[in-house]
DNA sequence: AGTGGAAATGAAAACGGTTGTCACTTTCTC
DNA sequence: GAGAAAGTGACAACCGTTTTCATTTCCACT
């Protein structure tokens, strides 16, 4: 583990938020860290192929990415501020089994995003 | 509603697979239609925003299209072939609202994909 | 310690899907 | 029909990502 690559997991463990590529390469640079932008795509890479982080692909085509967190779960963004909720909840995650079973889909994952706007925005 | 945007339509309502711009375009252009790349995506982008056409990021970050009706519905997805099945489900859009408003969040809306192996394809 | 091969690095260039530009054409409205 | 509004498309620009390749770092084995 390089010295570079130990920088890109601790930079992702300090937020549990997705955060792209280039903005990781930033906070680094900024906070002094001598590391090149290639190499933090590579770091990335490296540890989505080995499971460490999830990648999401964003509606504008940024990749994001963050430390696999141990129980899984599902966000509530706000459409104005970007602020975000981890929930959970049994009931999606019976409904996506259940309705991949039923057509009988295997091997099953899903995505869940829920947007709206957060009481501070709407005030 | 001009010549072109029509064609595009009418290329989607061919087949129910989700397709990328650039392939729309390259069928058009091979059927005769004379057609221009950059109206391709404008005629998908107006269709997306009227609602008419789901869009959805592949992992290499290409946007696939798929004319989709009108109704509230989400997507079982094969890894493997692409083949996409539309499901629905009651419990997904109550969770949806629930655990939004349990966070004061307003103006809700949601995206849920669901991915697996099907059928054919873990055969 | 010393050595050699494998792996990692990073600046720069290339890549590829998408979007902007702008002169031009088509369509709509009166 | 005339004028306004919307749409078109060749081309260039954009931007996130990947490739290239010369150089550096790491590491297993003396
Ligand atoms: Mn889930
Ligand atoms: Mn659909
Ligand atoms: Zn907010
Ligand atoms: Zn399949």
């Amino acid at each position: 583990m390089s010295r570079q690559r130990t920088a890109v997991r601790q930079e992702l463990a300090k937020e549990s938020a997705f955060r792209s590529a280039q903005e990781i390469y930033a906070r680094l640079r900024s906070a002094g860290n001598r590391v090149g932008l290639t190499t933090v795509y590579r770091a990335l890479q490296a540890l989505a192929d080995g499971g460490e982080v999830d990648v999401l692909r964003s509606d504008d085509g940024e990749a994001a990415y963050r430390l696999c967190s141990q129980s899984h779960h599902h966000h509530l963004v706000c459409r104005d501020c970007g602020r975000t909720v981890e929930v959970e909840g049994r009931a999606v995650e019976r409904w996506a089994d259940q309705v991949a079973g039923r057509h009988g889909f295997t091997g099953v994952e899903h995505t869940v995003e829920v947007f709206g706007t957060c009481a501070d925005c709407s005030a």
